[in-house]
DNA sequence: ATGGCTAGGTTTCCTAGA
């Protein structure tokens, strides 16, 4: 089973190149975030022709998250509960394992109480703009409602992946420039701190899983031939449950649709899943 | 150098992203 995110900067800008990636990577469930659209404009029929059913939370001009799956999504949650948000960031759905009998697709309740489905949470975390702002505060509020929220998921659906857009590196290994961007905006300690408290939860990187390329990063800036010179940052993550730790055999950032005509400054994360065993 | 792109809306400049 493979999973993958991707903020797409604009889906209306970006839906040719997301089919065009699908086309060529067939993942199970793919994460989007920052569709920057409202539901009535989501590009339902599109995704269909192409074999995949959508769950999308928008939002007008910022923002919106989706999820596109081959096997319908179940018990669909928007933003965090307990979290007062009026922005659209957060959705998730609970999907049939690919070798599940077909019994255990009937409905939602028989893949909650048999546990033999997989909760996705796509999240696009604030950007925080400058520590000190009132976004920065803002993201640290939305970071501590996560964490909140997150400790009873993980009690409710112990495979859970949460992977999306998260707006903070792990450490200087994620950044092309730590010195230059010390104390800056997504590598700050205090957004470390958040990142690592959710490792905390029990979740694991599954990037760090695995051998990585030198300088691995998953956003470029558009500006000054970032992406040229690979002066970016790993901000998009995938991020499992202890439970499905072993079960991760690959964990890879796909550059390709970063060289396109018009990209994303952002580019997909994708993780290979083996199915958890059945209880 | 507080700039450098890109996207969307309030549109010929503004906010926001990261």
């Amino acid at each position: 089973m493979k999973l993958a995110t991707w903020n797409v900067n604009s889906l209306t800008v970006r839906l040719a190149h997301v089919l065009d990636w699908l086309a060529a990577n067939p993942v199970d469930v793919l994460a989007l975030q920052e569709l920057k659209l409202t539901d009535d404009k989501f590009p339902h029929a599109a995704f269909a022709q192409a074999g995949y059913s959508c769950q999308c939370f928008g939002q007008k001009t910022y923002n919106g998250v989706a999820l596109i799956s081959r096997t319908p999504a179940w018990a669909v949650v928007k933003n965090i509960p307990g979290f007062d948000d009026d922005m659209a960031r957060v959705i998730s759905a609970t999907f049939t394992l690919s070798t599940a009998p077909a019994e255990y697709s009937a409905n939602e309740s028989s893949l909650r109480n048999l546990n033999k489905g997989l909760r996705v949470i796509c999240a696009y975390f604030p950007n925080g703009q400058e520590p000190g702002s009132d976004k920065f505060e803002y993201k640290l509020a939305w970071l501590d409602g996560l964490r909140a929220w997150l400790r009873t998921e993980l009690q409710t659906y112990p495979n859970l992946v949460l992977m999306g857009d998260y707006n903070i590196t792990f450490d200087d290994a994620d950044v092309w420039d730590p010195e230059g961007m010390r104390d800056q905006i997504h590598c700050t300690d205090e957004e470390r701190y958040h990142l690592q408290a959710l490792i905390t939860l029990g979740l694991v990187d599954a990037h760090r899983l695995f051998a990585q390329p030198p300088k691995s990063y998953s956003w470029w800036d558009y500006r000054d031939m970032a992406f040229r010179r690979n002066r970016g940052m790993r901000i998009d993550h995938i991020l499992v449950s202890n439970a499905l730790k072993t079960l991760v055999t690959a964990c890879h950032i796909d550059k390709t649709p970063r060289k396109n005509e018009r990209p994303s400054d952002h580019a997909p994360v994708v993780v290979d899943l083996q199915d958890p065993p059945r209880a």
